[in-house]
DNA sequence: TTGACTTTGACTTTCTTTGACCTTTGCGTT
DNA sequence: AACGCAAAGGTCAAAGAAAGTCAAAGTCAA
């Protein structure tokens, strides 16, 4: 399938590049003879934060499509917390782990205090209640992700 | 890209310099082989306010261009922050100010990787669109205000 | 045969590059 | 002082270069 084709491409081109890289996408789509959204699929299919990738991409002329893998075996421990956050977390629970990371020397003061500060209930006051826990989950995630190695 | 190149051209001149610069936008075009209003585009996509430049020029024979980089103290400059934010912020407006909070020294590297991650759209994918903007603002105020502390 | 995943392509948005035309300013000339 | 020219920089819109979005159509296994 081309999917897997393509997925198996960016994967090997990460390991030789060392888990960073910048490509462009109408020049991979046309080495690859298919169409550029098709590139675009693979990598928000495959290449998800879910799964230890991060993406930012730039249009335009001299644009392109960086993607960042995080390296979640090497801790273990980040790893537990990123699965374990769920799809919905509230405010007193979180607090928990942010106190929890700061303990184990993930985090610092500072770190802990922006963090708590990003995904309190007044942060996130003007989301719907219904979706406050899930938004206050994903955030959480993207940070966990972002102090991933 | 050109862009870039100019970019980092007025970067290194602005260090050498000392924060402080004045050029001549025809004279640079021709060094570099581009029209003049190339160096203007550069200028105000690049120097901007929220990344911390200020920009006044002069026409007429004699005439400049004259670049600052702005220090602030930290209180008045986290004050200024706080109030320039507004009720709504998109993703590229908010990482300028971050870079411009890293390049002052008021936050560290992981720090804007955390703030980054907890603004992103594909963190806030799940708050609807028209909200999106407004709440990324909410979520960056409180952020600036732990910062503050 | 339904539902999840793929493939495609038309259309949109963002960023860059270029050039034509406008405004301001300094400096001679009268 | 007034005028006019040349030498700056400013503005803006069009064209070009990428990437994003989305819905329709295709595929395939349960």
């Amino acid at each position: 399938m081309l999917t897997d084709t393509i997925a198996k491409l960016i994967e090997q081109m990460l390991n030789e590049a060392g888990g960073s890289l910048e490509l462009q996408r109408n020049d991979m789509a046309a080495r690859l003879g298919c169409v550029p959204s098709q590139i675009s699929y693979v990598i928000t299919s495959r290449f998800t934060p879910e799964r230890g990738y991060i993406i930012e991409s730039k249009r335009g002329g001299g644009g392109c499509i960086r993607i960042v893998k995080k390296q979640m075996q090497r801790d273990e421990y980040l790893m537990h917390f990123f699965y374990a956050i769920g799809d919905e977390i509230d405010e007193r629970t979180l607090g928990a782990y942010v106190s929890n990371l700061l303990d184990n020397g993930f985090i610092g003061v500072r770190e802990k205090n922006i963090i708590c500060a990003a995904t309190s209930g007044t942060a996130l006051s003007s989301v719907p209640q219904e979706l406050r826990n899930n938004i206050r989950a994903q955030i959480f995630r993207h940070i966990i992700l972002s102090i991933m190695r």
